[in-house]
DNA sequence: TAGATTGTTAATCGATTAACAATC
DNA sequence: TAGATTGTTAATCGATTAACAATC
């Protein structure tokens, strides 16, 4: 049956790339889209948007195509956006306050609760009218109030420790922005955004661009 | 022979991060490695990284393993990071600016050389010691001023026309922080930080974390 | 119904892992 | 030299693409 079964971090990994190209369909008042028509829009064979699809059910029907507005409703569902998601900031350094107005600004379900750093100099600011509180009341603070997501904004040498603090205090998620590789719980989910090595793979494809 | 022919997408991420675990290495005082004890530390398998390694040339010696601080050198260098890149951050919001402390304190080689927003209370502001540019001045800085790598931190519905300005501007590569897919020449490389997608794709896993 | 397009199986392609001869 | 470990070929695994019967 459809659905079960494991499905791959590729599959996953373009997931939002369907649901924001559905998105701008649905404003561009398109009721309906066949597998190749959304091919030649995303890039992706026709083959593959209908394998990947498939993982998770018979969106489409044949003859007519997806609908786009339930296949967006689908996928929103399927990437777990029909909740929100209560999140905390760790280092409150440019990143984490960019982050910070980022998704209060920008990603409605995403609500960043509390801000935490060790700088004396930043707590007690308010940031989108969340106060930066200080690191050392981190774990009282989760004991306290459950939190869905962590996101780590702290230098490399901290983030292992935070990670702990935030898995002992219960977090579903963890959002790393060090530049570290961290060892967590497999019961927690882990996406890591590493800024340096994207920068240095940018690097690469510039030094080889005539092969 | 080694080092001719495409050298897989999948490969090239993985540098950054040989890289980055040599440096521990090389900073503890480890002389030598053998992909075995790599493998442990890092989490590939001995067999990847020697297949690995092995696309760019034959760096390590049998029965002795890879000598650290030379495999860095050599990781450096195909990463194109034995040289600088000169760069220009498009959007001063709070991810630009971010961006802009981050390059300057963190990542020597990588230089922010200008800075431009559309904003008038922005414009002006300086940044590290970089004045902030009014964006209609783009253009002629760009003929002016020999740029290796473009930053994109607007909102998704100025960044194909930034990009555009960018690659006529002979910029050599982008690095897209907009949450949207750019087209650009494929004389000019493109790397693309989603966090909108990577955020997701945390959603669904913690959505699904107990399957 | 006829035409279009899906869902799904089979074929292909590419990437990872295993194995081992080469060699330091 | 004997032991260790690479470089490289072969085997396996997984992901993508092609093909087509099912069906709207």
């Amino acid at each position: 049956m459809r659905g079960s079964g494991k499905i791959s971090k590729a599959v996953i990994k373009r997931l939002p790339r369907y649901r924001r190209y559905l998105d701008d369909l649905m404003k561009r008042g398109v009721d309906r889209i066949s597998s190749n028509e959304l091919s030649n829009l995303i890039g992706y064979t026709a083959s593959q948007i209908r394998q990947d699809l498939n993982n998770f059910g018979g969106f489409g029907q044949q003859g007519y195509g997806y609908n786009v507005k339930a296949l967006h409703t689908e996928i929103s569902r399927i990437l777990g956006l029909d909740r929100d998601y209560k999140m905390i900031i760790v280092g409150c350094g440019n990143l984490g306050q960019a982050l910070a107005n980022y998704t209060h600004y920008y990603k409605a379900g995403f609500i960043v609760c509390g801000m935490f750093d060790i700088n004396p100099r930043l707590v007690g600011l308010k940031i989108n009218d969340i106060e930066v509180m200080d690191y050392s009341a981190l774990d009282d603070y989760l004991e306290k109030t459950p939190i869905d997501i962590g996101i780590i904004c702290t230098n490399k040498g901290s983030a292992q420790e935070v990670a702990e603090k935030l898995v002992a205090g219960k977090v579903k998620g963890i959002w790393n922005f060090a530049t570290v590789d961290l060892t967590v719980s497999d019961e927690v989910a882990l996406e890591n955004v590493h800024l340096s090595d994207s920068l240095q793979s940018l690097a690469y494809y510039i030094s080889h661009r005539d092969e």
